[in-house]
DNA sequence: GGCGCCAATTGACGCGCATCAAAGTGGCGG
DNA sequence: CCGCCACTTTGATGCGCGTCAATTGGCGCC
């Protein structure tokens, strides 16, 4: 399997989730017993390829969604058909834009992707009736936005290396964040193509990048998707810390 | 409740803010007078110039404030001493990263800036006791992530060109939230070294995109500030829409 | 007015990344 | 095992923007 993150996150009592069917820290995390059972009778649960559409830039959000596992890409893209990624989403990740239908942005899956989806309506109800679940998406949106800020510094003032060396070191803290050791080895969850919509770049000076990092023995690359980092100090000094 | 919600939100009056002594929509738009009332008693209202560090990017954050008046920037700093501007505030902003002590982001005044502050544990106290103030903080972090999003196009994907033009439509929207007209006439808020840095790029690039502008009648300055735009149409067409 | 100071402009030049093109690699069905 | 296809890598070349340096312009001060 792919990026998967460790278990629950830092959990102490993850609450079970009936209508995901699945421990975890997303939004239901905030329901009491009772609220979980009314919400599960309008859930749907599924799991799609890479490459679905989850929502569409400016189609209307119908639902709302928790990412049970797998990891989500956030893109924008111009008239002419330019495109950028603005964010990645991993389990447990809520995903859609609440009090707004339009949001600007399209989300498709990256990996193979599990999701537990609720109808607007129901979400934005139980908002408004429990300051507990407010309280949760105030807490992640919070750290989109710190996310979000600190990609800003990357794509507006990183030469292409640090860019690669910074995309490498997001993916390997999101697969393991609780990694205490040097060395880590994952799955990368896109392609060349969807790293360089990321980064501001274009394929080929990803791939260039990242064929100098593994010269240099920062990496090793497996089959164009498994890296392994032996020592994460050195990874980060590549990306500009 | 909903319906107070609604009426606080969309209040074309907005609610006098006493803490503040000013009329405006920011966070106290959610109290009601007697709140309000308390509030005041710890609250410091002050006028700053530019240049002046209102958070500091490592410093723990000991008060929240209101933006009154002026224009904010957030930026961040790498080692070496390159910087990207990852966001402007404006009123009637709040500005203060909540739940957290450090936000890894500075916020200094672009403009002279008069700000109304209130210590940490009192916003939290209230931000616990008060839904509709967590709302409040919601609905402004969402609309700050949006911002982030779009201008990670803009800084991932954009030309030179395209870029400063999206700045001025930036300015010229947020100055004039409601101008139906086509020409709009504005003061930029900050230095050339400042646009470059929210741009990612250099000062020159931005002299030279601005002169650009200028010999192609897009825009006209007066004494390197004073900007008219006869035709928003057009700037938008040169930042990429 | 003359002077100094700082921000902005303009110019000359080089480098980093994009662009275009071709060759290599892995995955999969026949 | 072979051939096909999508993806990736590698190479050659060009341009946009960065870099460095000189000039201009605004503004307060003596």
């Amino acid at each position: 399997m792919d990026i998967q993150r460790k278990d629950v996150h830092n959990s102490e009592t993850p609450v079970l989730c009936q209508a995901c069917e699945s421990r975890h820290r997303g939004v239901c995390g905030a329901l009491t017993p009772d609220q979980l059972l009314q919400l599960s009778k309008h859930s749907t649960r599924r799991t799609v390829e890479p490459g679905t559409e989850l929502v569409g830039e400016s189609l209307k959000t119908k639902s709302y969604s928790n990412i049970i596992s797998g990891v989500v890409k956030l893109s924008k893209m111009m008239a002419d058909g330019r495109q950028q990624i603005v964010g990645l989403q991993f389990a447990p990740d809520f995903l859609g834009r609440p009090f707004r239908s339009e949001n600007g942005v399209s989300a498709e899956a990256a990996t193979d992707v599990k999701v537990c989806s609720f109808p607007k309506a129901a979400i934005e109800r139980m908002i408004s009736e429990m300051p507990e679940l407010e309280h949760k998406l105030l807490e992640q949106t919070l750290t989109e936005l710190d996310e979000a800020r600190d990609w800003m510094l990357t794509l507006g003032r990183k030469t292409a290396g640090e860019k690669v060396a910074s995309f490498l070191l997001l993916i390997a803290t999101h697969a393991f964040p609780d990694n205490e050791s040097d060395s880590v080895t994952f799955d990368l969850p896109m392609s060349r193509t969807d790293i360089a919509d990321f980064l501001g770049l274009t394929m080929e000076t990803v791939s260039r990048q990242l064929t100098k990092l593994r010269k240099d023995d920062v990496i090793r690359i497996l089959n164009n998707r498994h890296v392994t980092v032996p020592d994460l100090t050195r990874l980060s000094e590549r990306a500009g810390f």
